[in-house]
DNA sequence: TGTACATCAGTGAACGCGCGTTCACTGATGTAC
DNA sequence: TGTACATCAGTGAACGCGCGTTCACTGATGTAC
């Protein structure tokens, strides 16, 4: 049985993940500091280094649960009986749309950074794997030409390209499309990328 | 005729900046401080104040002089005469050499942020914007069914999915695709994304 | 169940330090006559 | 050209402050008998 301390320990973590968490979506990952963490959560400032190593580990914690509410949104949006083309689209669109409502937790996903010569940890490296797994089953029925090891790539690829306009257009930098326009520039892309060579080899 | 203070100042300036950009190129943006830049430079820690507003904007002059060199290698890339598929190409090679080639400066442009309130000024956007300019051209050859709007929202979608490609590639982020495979997997994706649905309409 | 001791989480004041920015001063450049 | 004064850049020590982390202490929970 859970003994009281580590009934209390991971009830602390959980109101200090929490608090960081909302910290986060108010006032972006710059937002977060120790004290406000620790006040919202109930707990001294020196309490934080019980629960957790330091206030990185706490943002990775943070990120750890937005990377499984994206893969949640991800795995939701598509219908196992759609064929791969609108199950591509449909796991764009979820993709954009977590990130339309989310945009400060997508962005700290991306932006934060361990200090100088400290790893991102494997296990939270397996949760951006995971999420890029989705896209190969159907991407594979897209792309039958394709080997299992150039398949991974792609797929990583077509994840990259449409990170990259959602985060640009969301940053308004470079390029400022705007938010309603989005879902319809990362259909196109969707459609362009996993269709990819194999129709365009047909009209040869 | 230029007076000699005037001289001096834009002496320093360009002394700061070039020890800005060396130290952004060594150890990236957060390497950059201001006693390191201004004893490089060869100056008093003051005088930093003198010559330029405050370590921003002077970070903010490194990155349009990055722009300015990412500019000039992606139109040295291109072959006016070329067909417009390969212009296309040419300049995702000429861009993803560059990130290979400037990783800390090309992240610092797109990772620079400034602090809260203050805004982007608009000749560091239309720096930006220029870079874009350049796909158009080649862009609207390829995609004559493309009115002016969609292709300039097209050639800003394009721009931002290879600089996702590249970015996620370069941090190792979520896609390890190592660079040897970088310039193929852009290639690609530049391939489905310039012919985009014009090709795909022919096989209807 | 009760008692004595051990362990470890919770506390928040204090530490420490990195680092951008300022400021009083000096000395060079510019201006007026 | 020379002199007197004004201006403004260069200097670097000092300021200031934000903020993550520590640490000696207290008090609750766990263990042994």
């Amino acid at each position: 049985m859970e003994s009281k301390r580590d009934e209390n320990r991971r009830n602390l973590r959980k109101r200090l993940i929490d608090a960081a968490e909302a910290r986060i979506s108010e006032k972006g990952l710059r937002g977060l500091k120790a004290r406000d963490v620790t006040t919202d959560a109930g707990c001294a400032l020196g309490a934080l280094y019980n629960a957790v190593e330091d206030l990185d580990q706490l943002i990775l914690l943070v990120n750890s649960r937005t990377l499984a509410r994206l893969g949640d949104a991800l795995r939701n949006a598509v219908d196992v009986n759609a064929a791969p083309a609108d199950k591509m689209q449909a796991l764009g669109k979820a993709y954009v749309d977590f990130a339309l409502a989310n945009p400060r937790h997508w962005t700290a996903i991306f932006f934060h950074r361990l200090p100088e010569g400290r790893e991102v940890p494997d296990w939270h490296k397996e949760e951006h794997a995971q999420l890029i797994e989705q896209l190969i089953e159907p991407l594979s029925k897209m792309r039958p030409d394709l080997g299992p090891v150039e398949l991974r790539l792609r797929a990583g690829t077509l994840f990259a390209a449409v990170h990259g306009v959602v985060q640009l257009s969301l940053h308004g930098r470079f390029v400022g499309t705007p938010p309603e326009l989005l879902a319809d520039e990362v259909k196109a892309l969707i459609d362009a990328m996993s269709r990819g060579t194999h129709l365009a080899n047909l009209t040869k």
